[in-house]
RNA sequence: GACCCAUUCGUCUAGCGGUUAGGACACAUCCCUUUCACGGAUGCGACACGAGUUCGAUUCUCGUAUGGGUCGCCA
């Protein structure tokens, strides 16, 4: 009972990281450091054809950005090594030999080879589904080698279960059917099964398996779509494990303290992009600005917004982080603090034009700008005030009209708020250009 | 076709024989409010179906239906 978790997540590079691939490396990841065990990273690039060193970045990055660091595998080594398949041969080779020897295997005429089954019911003794019995008495014997002396991959899965001393598999359910398979295998072999956890598979919201295309599906989309990677990790550990705990948005510290195998669901799960986008929203709340505006930068440079000379860059992006549920709309809802040359947009100078008064309220706060000393919010806010109170008038009838003259849009932050980060001088200046150029 | 897994509001789920079936997201309404949001309140809304076991089934058993998965010289 006191054998050290070891867990691994093993990806085949041919593509991208995919949500459902995530949330296994996820769960194996909280497995093993709820249990004080090791996460082990195994690059299964048997399949020549397909694999690309490009993928393998992908998949790299995108593990780095859910923050899921591992023990032993590509760029950190370890003991087991090497984590590449494609490095491992003269090990298969060895197991091979032991298969061959115990007359479990057979060659077919063109060279491929099959490991012959014991034709026993077998039991997979799985922590997520329960005792699970297998006849094993159909299926054809499985190919282990290919003509070209390569391996497939249930053989060179469970030989490296064995090396690297695997002690849970967690894995997609989609692996459950074949799993007596492995256990065959491991038994041939002279080898203890490790213990099992098959989880529910991901579906996009339709209900069926999710593909490249469904929204969602790549991880390194949530990136480019500004998502925080802490979000979407609690968000994927919510997809089929429930922790006894009522709150949902919980931080990766307890989750590592939550996590338990046996909480695993067993039935699949829709994603629900409102669902994540609404844990990002959560997220995004809790940054102070000056981690707002690092996460947001990139999203405004690429936007052509530079803040480098803006001394009230992090406390504007701040301004409007609980309007927004993505770092990607901040470029939106606050370029204004930025640049002079905002846009206006145009059914709020329809609206505004209505209003012939509008014109005559707005002329009245340049008019009395100057005589504001104590440009605050609060300074700000009593200046309003008494023009209003001079026009008869609410201040809720300016503000709008100021909000629109200092930002081109009708929705953001305190008016306040904009006015004091843009300063008094700007403030005069982008009246007064609404007075002549826009109205 | 065979085998395997599953089935509670639209979605994620709580429930582990007796509950007005709870929460979250989404949606709707109201409050707050200079806007947009946040926040608060309320509402809408579910046990797939049929048998059985039981004093009593969402909960246990068996069928049926539906969904998903596996049966590759892909991983």
């Amino acid at each position: 009972m006191s054998t050290p978790v070891r867990v691994r997540f093993a990806p085949s590079p041919t593509g991208y990281l995919h949500v459902g691939g995530a949330r296994t490396a996820l769960f194996n990841w909280l497995y093993a450091r709820n249990r004080g065990g090791k996460f082990i990273l195994r690059i299964e690039d048997t399949d020549e054809a397909r694999n690309t060193e490009t993928a393998m970045q992908a998949i790299l990055d995108g593990l780095r950005w859910l923050g899921l660091d591992w023990d032993e595998g590509p760029e950190v080594g370890g003991e087991f090594g090497p984590y590449f398949q494609s490095k491992r041969q003269s090990i298969y080779d060895a197991y091979f030999a032991k298969l061959e020897a115990a007359g479990r295997t057979y060659t077919e005429e063109n060279g491929a080879v099959r490991f012959k089954f014991s034709r026993e019911p077998i039991m997979v003794a799985d922590l997520v589904c329960g005792d699970v019995h297998f006849a094993s008495t159909e299926e054809p014997d499985m190919t282990i080698r290919r003509p070209d002396g390569s391996y497939i991959f249930h053989f060179v899965n469970v030989v490296d279960d064995i090396e690297m001393k695997i002690s849970h598999v967690i894995r997609g359910e989609d692996h459950l059917s074949n799993t007596w398979k492995h256990i065959d295998l491991m038994h041939a072999l002279g080898s203890h099964p490790p213990r099992y956890a098959h989880i529910p598979l991901i579906l996009n919201p339709g209900g069926s398996k999710m593909s490249k295309r469904d929204e969602g599906a790549a991880i390194d989309s949530y990136q480019k779509s500004g998502f925080l990677p802490d979000a979407v990790f609690n968000y994927l550990c919510l997809l089929g494990w429930t922790p006894r705990s009522e709150k949902e948005k919980i931080d990766r510290q307890e989750l590592v303290t939550l996590f338990d195998a046996a909480d695993i669901h067993s039935s699949n799960a829709r994603f629900d992009m409102a669902k994540c986008t609404w844990f990002n929203a959560q997220y995004l709340r809790e940054l102070a600005p000056e981690a707002l505006l690092g996460a947001a930068s990139p999203f405004l440079q690429s936007a052509g917004i530079d803040t480098g000379s803006n001394t009230h860059a992090a406390v504007a992006v701040h301004s409007v982080k609980e309007k927004i549920s993505l770092l990607s709309e901040i470029p939106a809802w606050a370029h204004y603090f930025f640049r002079e040359d905002y846009p206006f947009e145009e059914e709020v100078i329809t609206k505004l034009k209505a209003k012939t008064e509008n014109k005559a309220l707005l002329q009245a706060v340049l008019d009395h700008l100057p005589s504001i000393s104590d440009w605050s919010e609060s300074g700000f806010t009593i200046g309003i005030e008494s023009v209003a109170a001079e026009n008869k008038v609410k201040p809720g009838s300016i503000l709008p009209l100021l909000r629109f003259a200092l930002s081109g849009q009708n929705r953001g932050p305190n008016v306040a708020t904009i006015a004091h980060l843009i300063g008094q001088e700007s403030t005069a200046n982008r009246i007064q250009r609404v007075l002549t150029k826009v109205l």
